[in-house]
Formats: C-alpha cells, sequence, structure tokens
RNA sequence: GGCGGGAUGGCAGAGUGGUUAUGCAGCGGCCUGCAAAGCCGUGUACGGCGGUUCGAUUCCGCCUCCUGCCUCCA
C-alpha cells in the first residue's frame, strides 16, 4: 500500500511521511494575523490545510493539529488606533468573525489555537537563550535583533543567499540593526503602545518569534509538519528557522508544506490594486445555503501546490459540479455508512490519489466516476461510499434536498404552485402547467417531474 | 540583479515517451405531455523553434509570454 508522500519544502522533493513519534501526526499552521476579516486567499490556505489534517486522522495518525492566532501585531495596533478600540477589542472581534468563517467553509477546528498573548515568557525565553548563544543583540533603539549572519543554516529553507538578497530596496532599513537582513525579536513599546514588561524594558514581540514559541509549546519540536502559503517562506519561516535551531531545537519542523496563491486575473491579490474580495464578500454573492461547500469545493478542486485563479464564473462552475454530486445522492439515497474498505476500487483510487501529496484533482476525479456509476447502478452502496469518501475531506455530508433546494424562496410558495400545476396536468392542462413552470423558473426554481406523479425543485 | 513557479481543448483541471484523465459548458440520441435530472455518444488540446528517439504534449537546449519571492503579505 503506497503510503503518504508529502511534498517538502527542505528538498523540494516528495518524501514519504513519517512522523516523529509513530502514529502521532504534530501539524503546526501558521494562522491568521487578527486585524482583518480574511480574505479569499487566506480562506484557501486554511482550506488546505484543514483538507490536510482530516486526511492525516483517516490515514489513522493521532493528529495534532495547531493553528495559532496572532493577536498581537504592528497592523493590529495601528487598525485599532484608526478605529480608536483597544487592540484586545480588535483582536478578540476579529478572532470571533473568523471563527465564523471558517464554520462557513466547513473546516474543524484546530485542537489547539493558542494566542500570541498568552506566550510572551515563552518568546522572551527563547530571546534570552539565542541572546546567550550570541545570536541576538540589543541595538540602541531599545530593539533586539536576530543576527542573521551568525546562524549557519540560514537560507537553507528558502534557498537564499545571502548577499543574494536586496534587503531595504523595499522598505527601509532601520539603522540600529548591524546587518540589514537582521529581524526584530523584540520591540521597545513607543509611547500608547501595547507592551509587556521585559529585561530589555516594555515592548512587544516581533513578528517571527511567537510561532517557534507556540510550536514548540504546543507540540514540542521537532513538529512533522508546518505549514502555510508561499509567501511565508521567506522571511517568516526561514526566521523561525533561523530562531528554533539557533536556539537548539534541531530540526524544528521536519517537513515544510507551502500552498499556492489564489490569484485574482492571474495576480496576486492585494489590497493596492484593488483586486481583493473577503470571504465574506464571496459568500455573500452566493447562495447562503450552497456557497459554503462550493467555495471549499473551488478551493480544493485543483491541486494545493498549483496556483489557481479567482473569478466568479469559475466560483459558479464549481457550484454546477457540486451539485452533481448532491443530484447523485439524492436520487439514489445512500446505505448506511460502514467502514469503507480502502483496499480496493474506487476508495483505493482516490485513497491513493490523496496519498500522492494530497492529490485532491485526481481524487475528485475518482469520485466523478464513483458518481456517475451510483447514477447508473442505483446502488445504495455505492453512493453511501460516494458519501463516505467525499467526507474524508469535508464534502456531500449536507442533506441533498436541503443543498439542492439552496436557501429561502422568500414569499414564494413552491409547493403550492407545484401542486396548482399537477392539477393542471391531471386535467391535461399542459399550457397552464408550463406557465407555472415557467414562472418558477423565472423565480430560479427548476421542476423535476418524477415517476409516480411526483415532482421535486431545485435551486437553478 | 538573485532565486522560483507556470504556459494543456470554450472554461476549469490532471497526467503520461506510444493507447491522449476528470468536470463544467455545448451538440446529438434515449427517456419525458413538454421539461429537468440521468444514461449513451460527441470534441485528436498540449506556447514557439530546434535536438534525442522508431515515436515527445511528456526528455534536453534555446526563445516568447505570464507570474511569485528578495523583511506588509495566506
Amino acid at each position: 500500500m503506497p503510503s503518504l508522500q508529502i511534498f517538502n519544502t527542505l528538498s523540494r522533493s516528495k518524501e514519504p511521511f513519517v512522523p516523529h513519534r509513530p502514529g502521532k501526526a504534530s501539524l503546526y499552521v501558521c494562522g491568521p494575523t487578527v486585524y482583518d476579516l480574511i480574505h479569499i486567499g487566506n480562506a484557501r490556505t486554511f482550506t488546505t490545510f484543514d483538507m490536510v489534517s482530516r486526511w492525516l486522522r483517516v490515514s489513522g495518525f493521532d493528529v495534532t493539529y495547531v493553528r495559532n492566532i496572532t493577536d498581537i501585531d504592528d497592523k493590529i495596533i495601528e487598525r485599532a488606533k484608526e478605529k480608536g478600540v483597544a487592540f484586545g477589542e480588535l483582536a478578540e472581534s476579529m478572532a470571533t468573525a473568523f471563527r465564523e468563517d471558517c464554520e462557513r467553509l466547513s473546516l474543524l477546528p484546530p485542537d489547539r489555537e493558542p494566542r500570541a498573548t498568552k506566550y510572551v515568557d515563552a518568546m522572551l525565553g527563547l530571546i534570552a537563550t539565542l541572546e546567550s548563544k550570541g545570536l541576538a543583540y540589543r541595538a540602541d533603539n531599545g530593539d533586539v535583533y536576530y543576527s542573521v549572519r551568525d546562524f549557519a543554516g540560514y537560507g537553507k529553507l528558502s534557498r537564499r543567499n545571502l548577499d543574494d538578497l536586496r534587503a531595504g530596496e523595499r522598505v527601509a532599513v532601520e539603522a540600529a540593526k548591524r546587518d540589514p537582513l537582521d529581524f526584530a525579536l523584540w520591540k521597545a513599546a513607543k509611547p500608547g503602545e501595547p507592551s509587556w514588561p521585559s529585561a530589555y524594558g516594555a515592548g512587544r514581540p516581533g513578528w517571527h518569534i511567537e510561532c517557534s514559541a507556540m510550536s514548540a509549546g504546543e507540540v514540542g519540536t521537532p513538529v512533522d509538519l508546518h505549514g502555510g502559503a508561499v509567501d511565508l517562506q521567506f522571511p517568516h519561516h526561514e526566521n523561525e528557522v533561523a530562531q528554533s535551531e539557533g536556539a537548539g531545537h534541531v530540526p524544528f519542523a521536519r517537513c515544510w508544506m507551502h500552498g499556492a496563491f489564489l490569484n485574482m486575473d492571474s495576480e496576486k491579490m492585494s489590497k493596492s490594486l484593488g483586486n481583493f474580495h473577503t470571504l465574506r464578500d464571496v459568500l455573500g454573492q452566493l447562495d447562503a445555503v450552497q456557497g459554503g461547500e462550493s467555495t471549499r469545493f473551488f478551493l480544493l478542486r485543483g491541486h494545493y501546490r498549483s496556483e489557481i485563479n479567482f473569478s466568479w464564473d469559475t466560483l459558479a462552475d464549481a457550484g454546477n459540479t457540486l451539485r452533481g454530486f448532491y443530484t447523485a445522492l439524492r436520487e439514489v439515497p445512500p446505505a448506511p455508512p460502514k467502514a469503507i474498505d480502502w483496499d480496493a476500487g474506487y476508495a483505493k483510487r482516490f485513497r491513493d490519489a490523496m496519498n500522492d501529496d494530497f492529490d485532491t484533482p485526481i481524487a475528485f476525479a475518482v469520485l466523478h466516476e464513483l458518481r456517475t456509476e451510483v447514477n447508473r447502478t442505483k446502488s445504495a452502496e455505492l453512493s453511501a461510499l460516494l458519501k463516505a469518501l467525499g467526507g474524508t475531506i469535508g464534502f456531500l455530508q449536507a442533506d441533498p434536498e436541503t443543498f439542492l433546494q439552496g436557501a429561502s424562496t422568500g414569499a414564494l410558495d413552491v409547493q403550492a404552485r407545484i401542486d396548482e400545476r399537477n392539477a393542471a396536468k391531471k386535467a391535461k392542462d399542459f399550457p397552464k402547467a408550463d406557465a407555472i413552470r415557467k414562472e418558477l423558473e423565472a423565480a430560479g426554481i427548476v421542476l423535476e417531474d418524477k415517476p409516480g406523479g411526483i415532482t421535486e425543485w431545485r435551486r437553478k
């Protein structure tokens, strides 16, 4: 049986997944900085790792999934100031919004969701260790920096040569740094800013140190899998490695996973380009019942290491495809669930695809073939298998009728109109029956006459 | 300047040295009072130029174009 293979950024190749402790799997994902609502690109990354954590569990691992919340950071301070609220208040409200957003996409809550503000002591401990090893220094401005050139392995994750980097090209270099590439571990507090007491004076943690501290604190080192989107590869993850391994946690992570971007019109989303959608914007345009899973499907039907392009058309396309699955489940009600036999047929092919670096496009192709066979054979067993396989990565668990009928039809009493139409049909008044069909279609409702005089309906 | 990803049929999206996934949309057929759903059938697409090969979309070289990172970034 081919075991799970994962593309490791460290080696730039697929490797068998072998956790540090047999049977256990630890997964640490860099979570949101809670200064604003998440956008559809963030949603892609979190959905990817939700899929990963589910598949690890299905594969039999005892999984500990950690996804932190960064609730102290420059952007939070800045945004809170603009809004005239305490930084903690803003962080709390955005964390709540994040939780709601995750639910809409059927993201399971992680096992642990540590917050940076609860880890300040651990971060300071780490900084002290780095200082004692000569890897950190206190600068004249009160900040504490990591001395990048003193860590021999710097650049090994992102494959960068220190001398090739163009530090300061886009952002002014802080004058207090010994080397432009050094990064802040601890920032001295400016007046009015939130701060914590420390041996370096009042201040707050730098951006990268929290993940080093929280990962080690929650699951120890090495963590089996550490994930995020590609943009975190450098500098964030590179700096995490420098901090943790510099402090003696070697290796910090056994396998690094990086998800590709979701683009807008083939370009990276960014606020300055104005091509930016929050997840809420997107879901707000979609059917309230179908939108969440349709979006999840849209996000996972491409491979996680391939870029995907956002457009309303492809989103709608994903929704159509998903409806096809639910139609099959409606027409052929699944038999009671039972354990999946992974050693044969569709399940084996599905598993082999997922085990090949989470190849969801192939996995869905298998599901499509299974769907066709369900429709052809009307087998309740196969229908149950379809639902079960979909369920392993968080799909097809809704009631088919509920899903297909979508959100509220408002004041329209669909069933009353169907009854009227059926009466007309019985009286052979086909013009009237067709008029009712057209009227409902104009309202976005499609009627499907079934044998035995039953009429079902669904959202167009 | 350094390092990286990619160009596949109308769209989305895999994969492979030769039988060229899968889906959505379209078209034809069956079914239906008409539809819808479903099933069946249908589309010889792999950026350009060379090379290796009996044979390349798949390997190699060059070129063109798109795109990412180089301390805000999912």
